[in-house]
DNA sequence: GCCAACGTTGGC
DNA sequence: GCCAACGTTGGC
């Protein structure tokens, strides 16, 4: 049974249009413990992925990724030159994962935030909207993704 | 650029 | 084990 997800990056970063570029990117630098686990415990190959561009004039959805593969450690974190470099942890035990994520395709545009939160009462219980929520990985319901991507796109 | 909300760290 | 201080996220 596929699952659904939502992954944030900010475009500055890393976009959408970067992802189209690569094809396949390791999604390296999550380093909060209940991102990383959704990453590594429940996340299968093929699940979707709404990618989620943060932190820029316009946030909102910009496009659909798909997992590719299964978990492994990221390893930015034992690369002293990365900003991600954690000196905690130790390649026998590493404290973060990550997966692969594959491009499905770019929106038109981009799915307001604002947008998104028009349609909270018809969405539910969504971790996105979650007040003070700042989790870059998290899962979507099947009815979530579906209604989501039935929104129409705004020119970005 | 501001700042509220949050997670992590480390002294005690 | 508490909690103040700090750093980060991310909308605005």
């Amino acid at each position: 049974m596929p699952r659904y997800w939502l992954m944030k990056s900010e475009p500055d970063d890393f976009s959408i249009d970067d992802l189209e570029r690569v094809g396949v990117e390791p999604w390296t630098g999550v380093r909060n413990y209940q991102a990383r686990n959704f990453m590594r415990e429940a996340m299968r190959p093929g699940d979707g992925v709404l990618f989620y561009h943060s932190n820029t004039k316009v946030p909102g959805i910009a496009g659909v990724a798909e997992v590719v593969g299964e978990a492994y450690p990221d390893p930015t974190q034992f690369d002293p030159a990365s900003k991600y470099h954690d000196p905690k942890s130790r390649p026998d035990a590493p404290r973060w994962w990550l997966v692969d994520v594959r491009f499905v395709r770019r929106l038109r545009g981009v799915i307001p935030l604002e947008r998104i939160r028009a349609e909270a009462e018809r969405l539910g219980e969504i971790e996105l909207l979650r007040k003070g929520s700042r989790l870059s990985v998290a899962p979507v319901s099947a009815a979530q993704w579906k209604h989501l991507l039935s929104l129409e796109p705004e020119a970005r």
